[in-house]
DNA sequence: CGCTTTTGACCCGCGC
DNA sequence: GCGCGGGTCAAAAGCG
């Protein structure tokens, strides 16, 4: 179900070293057949307008096939058409902040749960929690995660990222034409979450959001992309 | 047989 | 308070 092989790329620039990551970013990799993928990446914490400064300074670091999208309309910091100028070139990102609307104004991470009490909570199945632990459940809902969100082009759904993830849930989302599918890291006491869904705008593209941080390494989880260890270190 | 996916139901937050 | 929509649960089915 793992879209293609991982990357060996790890776009670390992108990562103010003060910006509390949602998780290591994944060297993500399409196809091999798409050369023309052109996915961009976009920040989602409480200090993503600081982020998009620092992603703005690498427009021309587009070689790892991430680049910043600051079209967003995020914050005050997002001017309409900054998204053209600062995607210049790269027709693919171009032209589909639209439905990026949702994305871009949707979730603002309010609150980061530390990388390690965030799993001392648990089980190595915290997600099977029993009745009686509803009610942490709910109070999870309302503590965000970090949040991570990036596009892709790609005939894909669920790109390869070096984790392993256990689809949950999918379900048709309002103006949307393709449902949005919800996964889970199966790591161990790692409550990392990924939705992953096309734009109806462009059913090539793909719309991945990440949710919380890894308490491991891609590698432990998947032998093959043991020679990303490289790259992940650098978190 | 164990793990993953599917899918309808349920829960919860939010806007009106 | 109510309805809507997103997110999650959990049983059943599928698969290797």
């Amino acid at each position: 179900m793992e879209g293609g092989q991982l990357g060996t790329c790890l776009p670390s620039f992108l990562v103010p070293d003060h910006y509390a990551f949602p998780l290591p970013l994944p060297p993500l990799q399409l196809p091999s057949s798409q050369p023309n993928n052109k996915p961009f990446q976009m920040p989602f914490d409480d200090v993503q307008e600081e982020a998009g400064n620092h992603a703005g300074m690498l427009s021309s670091s587009d070689h790892c096939g991430l680049y910043p999208l600051q079209s967003l309309p995020f914050g005050s910091s997002a001017s309409g058409g900054a998204g053209a100028a600062a995607c210049g070139g790269k027709p693919t990102a171009v032209g589909f902040m639209p439905s990026c609307s949702a994305v871009g104004a949707e979730e603002v991470c309010t609150s980061v749960a530390p990388t390690t009490n965030g799993c001392n909570e648990s089980n190595s199945a915290w997600w099977k929690a029993s009745a009686a632990e509803r009610g942490k459940m709910k109070v999870r809902r309302k503590m965000r995660e970090p949040r991570f969100c990036f596009q892709t082009r790609s005939d894909v759904d669920v790109l390869d990222d070096g984790y392993k993830w256990r689809k949950y849930g999918q379900k048709v989302v309002k103006n949307s034409l393709h449902p949005r599918s919800y996964f889970r890291c199966t790591h161990s006491n790692c409550r990392v979450k990924k939705r992953v869904e096309r734009l109806s705008t462009d059913c090539r593209m793909v719309m991945t959001t990440y949710e919380g941080r890894h308490t491991h390494s891609p590698c432990s989880d998947d032998a093959s992309s043991g020679d990303h260890t490289d790259c992940f270190s650098s978190f």
